[in-house]
DNA sequence: TCACCCCGTGGGACCGCTCCCACGCGGCAT
DNA sequence: ATGCCGCGTGGGAGCGGTCCCACGGGGTGA
């Protein structure tokens, strides 16, 4: 940090609040019994804990967390890392959901909630410095590219991380995900159950983990009915609208018989809607559509998009839990957790 | 807090980082001058610098924050305050484009951005105190209801405070917002501008300022084009889809021959679109539809929406801005600011 | 030449907490 | 009665910075 940042040294209001001194001295006890009162120790018989509990409350005192930190090396915080790049995607409900999920599992281990947006990958060398440098005892990395490296140096640097999906089928952090390849399998199957046979998709990136797990159901669902998986049905988009409509196109090109669509994100979808209309083809009378996602666009679509759901604030949760854990049992955790996706049936499919 | 609810104490891996004196050391200086090399003080001698950078550099030093926030008595972090009732907006752009710019204002500073999301007004007391209790150097608030007690108790405990939007127009808080009335006169003037004349409008819930705000630029512009204005043209909605819905099945009801409508927000106007649909009106061509706030669902709507866009990410950036000026010299700040809006002409007027 | 000043500097004294050692005291076995 | 144990307890010693005082040395004016 060049000094020209710093920020112009002042102080706030010196309106100075109670130390755990003054609470020891009112409560006629020692520093040492305070604490151990803060922190819930045993060992404080009932009289000197109901004393600190007056003074605590008399004295308004909340302990100062710097000094806590100071002491304990811990800081009680964790930091949720968000690229820069994706935060329009804050405006799905992805986001919200976790973050949500996250801030739930955080309050009730009186953990903070640091919320970083990173710019380019050029800053993460600086942003994994600053994280290990006694800055906060986990990180929480949400929308890891495959070929993200900042999970690697926190893992050389051992802080504890926990990631918002995968970044491929190999990784070695500790994540947490919806079940692409099931909630892809599952629209599929309703696709099937309506009677579809000629079904194409539009992938994602096929670099992203979730993409290729989305593409992995699609095919697994075919196979197990029996349906030959038709490799020119298959079209990649690029999670945006755009890409969807061109990959839609490109589906009504090579197939324009094609009776079902199932879309490896809303937006996607909503881009292949715009195609389909134009093509004169009616939805979902002609071509029965899908998305993945839920997001506000799919009850917005017309018609409302069918949909497959992900558990967004129980993810959130359970990342904080295995954060929390990592934190307090260094290296147990660093599992997997999976959690299943929905079908939400609406007028599309 | 009740010990309970207390982490678990640990460790972190102990890898210990360099501290100041390990740098004074390595570079044959005192602390006092490392000190002052880090915090851009003149008083330093080129070659003390010098030897004093290349030290940090060497042992890839980075300041404790804990040890300087409690020898500072700052914390060099702001708390950005969300009521959890609201994180469904996370969903709006609104959100994502306010902490964007706060987050880039507050980096330029070195500040750390805490997230917090609140639950139910009770938890306000504590928040409070939390927050004042050497926490946080100040708080950003969004979203803050007309009733909400929190700022007024952030004010009394002297907390540099700066709210997004202003409780009523007798705010004495910072806060930073969006021009709602001029956003709203540039709607209604564009429908009038497009030969309407019996133009209705669908208003939030008239608690809110913002909701206030954008009536009373309705008003303004139909009296300065010299129309009348009809009250039974109003009707109030809640910014909830099915709010808008009702808001417009009354205005079709009270007046059958309206020809256009101003909805305060666009998840409001999506819900008007369906009505009017059912209602067999078309859009644009029977009644033009011009939303508020730009989001996502306004590209969406079929046809997609005209609305009134917000600076968001200047919002955000203003907000922080205003609050380091608070922050650096106490009681100066407490301005308010006024962001111009802006109107995108789309399909539906 | 001497007094004075100022600049750069080192280091002591905190900031408020936790950790841990040592101590006092009552109860139990000897 | 004496020794021992263990529970509660007080308080010293940090944690890693900042602040500020006091001090040395070179330049200036008398």
């Amino acid at each position: 940090m060049s000094p020209a940042e710093q920020p112009q040294p002042h102080r706030t209001a010196d309106v100075r609040r109670p130390t755990l001194n003054a609470v020891a001295a009112r409560a006629g006890v020692g520093r040492g019994t305070v604490s151990r009162v803060i922190n819930g120790s045993p060992k404080v018989s009932a009289r000197s804990r109901a004393a600190v509990e007056q003074a605590i409350a008399e004295l308004g005192y909340v302990p100062n967390r710097a000094a806590r930190s100071l002491a304990t090396r811990r800081t009680d915080a964790v930091a949720l890392v968000v690229p820069d790049a994706e935060t329009r995607l804050f405006s799905e409900p992805y986001f919200s959901g976790i973050i949500r999920g996250v801030s739930t599992g955080l309050a009730g281990a009186g953990m903070q909630l640091l919320l970083v947006l990173t710019g380019d990958e050029k800053e993460h060398g600086r942003l994994a410095a600053y994280l290990a440098a006694h800055r906060v005892d986990g990180v929480l990395m949400m929308a890891v590219h495959g070929d993200d490296t900042l999970p690697d140096r926190l893992e050389e640097l051992a802080v504890p991380t926990v990631l918002a999906g995968r970044r491929s089928d190999r990784e070695r952090l500790g994540h947490v995900r919806a079940d692409n390849r099931g909630g892809a399998r599952l629209a599929v199957r309703h696709l099937l159950a309506g009677g579809r046979r000629s079904i194409g998709t539009i992938t994602g990136p096929l670099d992203m983990d979730v993409a290729r797990a989305r593409l992995d159901g699609y095919r697994e669902a075919l196979r197990e009915a029996g349906v030959a998986v038709a490799e020119d049905l298959i079209a990649a988009g690029d999670f945006t609208e755009e890409g969807g409509r061109v990959a839609m196109r490109e589906l009504l090109r090579r197939h324009p018989d094609l009776d079902a669509v199932f879309a490896a994100s809303d937006v996607m979808a909503s881009g292949a809607v715009l195609e389909l209309r134009a093509a004169g083809r009616r939805v979902p009378h002609d071509v029965a559509l899908i998305g993945f996602d839920d997001s506000i666009v799919a009850r917005h679509l017309d018609p409302p998009l069918t949909s497959v759901r992900q558990p967004l604030e129980e993810m959130g949760r359970t990342m904080a839990s295995l954060l929390l854990e990592e934190i307090a049992h260094h290296g147990t955790g660093r599992r997997e957790v999976v959690l299943p996706t929905e079908l939400v049936v609406r007028g599309s499919a």
